[in-house]
RNA sequence: GGCCCGUUCGUCUAUCGGUUAGGACGCCAGGUUUUCAACCUGGAAAGACGAGUUCGAUUCUCGUACGGGCUGCCA
């Protein structure tokens, strides 16, 4: 019986959460959620001058937006940070850190001459070796002694065995001048606090696993189970990053993609089942796992996202998506349905959802039924109705009276009544539509007369006609 | 500079030494059609480059190029 899974997504809050970001999570949420384990979220807020309360938020509405729930309470890891400090500290009394006096403008000057030279900039302090009596009474830092010969084999689940030399790692600082922990130092002792088995993050940590490795030796702890996976670029292939086009998870949802949607395709880019595209959160659920991920950086696509978003707008359940479309319109700061429209919304639901492949298509073509008479009409619409004489209309109108008002009689009735006045249904379409919905896009002519019913039908007509 | 990682159609990807290199999105052409969406048929489109290993490389190894990451008292 293997030990149960228990997974992290651990952003720092100094900024939304953006597309990455929620990959990264959505991977920690199904590989865990998969697997009956669980999913953890903490926030890595060490950093007081760039961390605030207004990311932490974001992040959290983003990721709730996204349906990605989280077991326990949100860590917040500035909060641990004694711990963290009691861990460095008992690393100083076992001899496996040691306590360094230089200052940060000695370093600093070391790293400009090193690179001035071309040589190493790998920082060695000179108090590694050195004896008590001998250090001065002046603020330190205290550093791990990395091992300095031999190497570290970073057995990870996408990269491979990635092996790095001793002598490339430096006696990285664990607690700062001031006492304070740093982020390589709180990560291991959080995640192993935690209990954390799997740490699945961007591979822009891959080489820090190697140095949080000596951490976990000195401490004599389990090694994760390591699993990097390459970053999103944009578009045109450059890093995706806040400063570089990327959009926060959030901003999706304003545009209108459902999150269901979301979630596909950000499962699908960089990680595949298969020649599987479209699925639902079971499936991925069930399929997803660390050896389908691939190990190059994948570009967003948005013209994709709408696809997938389309499909899933079209399988949507009734009830659910109603529900979305007004999450949606208070996410896009727009006013929300009042219950009368989001009762004909969902009525008409069947009609709209297989033609839209965003929330505000979708609500664009359920404008006929939000709408109460007078119909007002829009440019399009105006030339379509004037395209046909009141007259036709009027004479329409009083057949629809006694009709039978199902798809096909009304189809029948439609396509009999145009031939009967010499013309195609193809040409009565369009001003039906534009006396129904004042609009040019729309369901079928037909599907708008069901969801709007007998009379409220032969109203528009003849308001239209009128 | 040093170290590490990556490279299959425009994009996301399949392939785990032997395939006409498959699928999806997008694109193009045609069809259907009641607008939009959808749908149907067909099409163009890829193994970065160079060596090596092998009977045989997209697949394994090395080198080059290009891209990315790390190299902080940031995370």
């Amino acid at each position: 019986m293997s030990k149960p899974v228990v997974t992290r997504f651990a952003p720092s809050p100094t900024g939304f959460l953006h597309i990455g970001g929620a990959r990264t999570a959505l991977f920690n949420w199904l590989y865990a959620r998969g697997r009956g384990g669980k999913f953890l979220l903490r926030i890595e807020d060490t950093d007081r001058e760039r961390s605030t309360p207004e990311a932490t938020a974001a992040i959290l509405q983003g990721m709730e937006w996204l349906g990605l729930d989280h077991d326990g309470e949100v860590v917040s890891q500035f909060d641990g940070a004694a711990r963290h400090a009691e861990v460095a500290h008992q690393l100083l009394a076992e001899g496996k850190a040691y306590k360094c006096f230089a200052s940060q403008d000695e370093i600093a000057a070391f790293r400009d001459q090193a690179k001035a030279e071309g040589k190493s900039t790998l920082y060695r302090s000179p108090w590694r070796e050195a004896d008590e009596g001998d250090h001065p009474d002046m603020p330190y830092v205290i550093r791990i002694k990395a091992p300095q010969s031999g190497v570290t084999t970073i057995k990870d689940q996408v990269q491979g065995d990635v092996t790095i030399s001793n002598n490339q790692l430096d006696d990285m600082i664990l607690l700062r001048s001031d006492g304070t922990p740093v982020y390589m130092l709180a990560v291991v002792v959080d995640d192993h606090d935690m209990g954390v088995t799997h740490v699945i993050r961007g591979d822009d940590h891959l080489n820090n696993a190697a140095r949080q490795m000596t951490i976990y030796e000195a401490m004599g702890w389990d090694i994760p189970v390591w699993a990097h996976i390459p970053l999103i670029h944009g578009a045109d292939g450059k890093k995706l990053s806040k400063r570089h086009g990327a959009l926060g998870a959030q901003e999706y949802q304003v545009m209108g993609y459902p999150a269901a949607g979301m979630r596909n395709y950000l499962a699908r880019l960089g990680w595949s089942h298969g020649d599987d595209e479209f699925f639902s959160d079971a499936q991925a659920l069930e399929w997803f796992d660390l050896n389908g991920i691939g190990k190059s950086p994948a570009r967003f696509d948005t013209k994709k996202l709408e696809n997938l978003s389309g499909q899933h707008i079209a399988v949507s359940d009734d009830a659910a998506l109603r529900q979305e479309i007004q999450a949606y319109l208070v996410a896009a700061e727009q006013p929300v349905l009042n219950d009368a429209q989001s009762n004909n919304l969902e009525r008409a639901l069947y009609c709209l959802k297989e033609r839209a492949k965003k929330l505000p298509e979708l609500l664009e073509k359920a404008h006929f039924v939000l709408i109460s008479r007078p119909v007002e009409q829009d440019e399009k619409a105006a030339k379509a109705l004037a395209s046909v004489s009141d007259g036709i209309l009027d004479e329409l109108t009083p057949q629809l009276q006694n009709a039978s008002w199902s798809r096909d009689d009304l189809e029948m009735l439609l396509k009999t009544f145009a031939e009967a006045h010499d013309t195609k249904f193809g040409k009565l379409a369009g001003p039906l539509r534009a006396a129904l919905a004042g609009r040019a896009v729309t369901p079928s002519v037909f599907d708008m007369m069901l969801v709007l019913g007998r009379d409220e039908t032969m109203a528009r007509l003849t308001d239209a006609a009128g």
